[in-house]
DNA sequence: GTATAATATCAACACTTCTTGAAATCTTGA
DNA sequence: TCAAGATTTCAAGAAGTGTTGATATTATAC
């Protein structure tokens, strides 16, 4: 697990990994195609891809072939993954981190409803 | 926030910071002195004070001067914003996913108390 | 004030990473 | 099969990052 999450942070501590990744986080649950995120971001195509093989391999989006495209799809649970890890190594050691984190929580699932 | 957060994920995304973090955040709250770290991770001091720095620069970490020593801790809230950051990016999008984490959420204040 | 301990800063080298042009792969339609 | 579109792979140069020895700073004790 620890292994995952390194990964996982060295993905999105890249900025243009990140924008690819937020992207793809807005357009769930849809995705998007490799030609609309190298416009949407003003990529080159290989950059593109490039970068969203890094965010493949540590399991933060999905990918799969639509004729001769390739649809991309964030994998809300590599985030869940993540912040998993960092409640779990953070979270632990601090109940009071804790009830705030979650307030935050339920805010954010309120909007989400 | 965006600018705080891809920081945080930098900073993270770097084993030795990553331990780092990791170790301050186990040592909570007394937090630990550089040499202390330097020593426990088999660090230089110079190399630890300037992971230290980069940590303390994005938010993660807090430094207090004592005698000729200098203790370091976690900062939690950074933590905290960059949970909140990702849920604000990630899961307002998915209830589903909200409901996910929440309850991975329980599972790590169960523990903590 | 001087010496010593603990950190921090600086500059430079080694190392890694990012991007990119070119070429290759995969898919569809003719 | 051939041509064209979409993406991926490859190799290399550019840019960025991490570590470290040397040096500087800060604080304490004498």
């Amino acid at each position: 697990m620890s292994l995952i999450s390194i990964g996982q942070l060295q993905a999105l501590g890249q900025s243009t990994r990140l924008d690819l990744f937020k992207a793809l986080v807005r357009a769930e649950p849809h995705g998007l195609l490799v030609g609309e995120l190298a416009d949407a971001l003003h990529l080159k195509a290989n950059t593109t891809s490039m970068n969203l093989n890094r965010l493949l391999i540590a399991g933060l989006v999905s990918s799969t072939r639509e004729g001769k495209s390739v649809r991309y799809r964030a994998d809300l649970h590599g985030i869940e993954s993540l912040i998993s890890y960092l409640l779990e190594d953070c979270c632990a050691g601090d109940p009071t981190l804790c009830a705030t984190i979650r307030s935050h929580l339920d805010h954010a699932c309120q909007e989400a409803l």
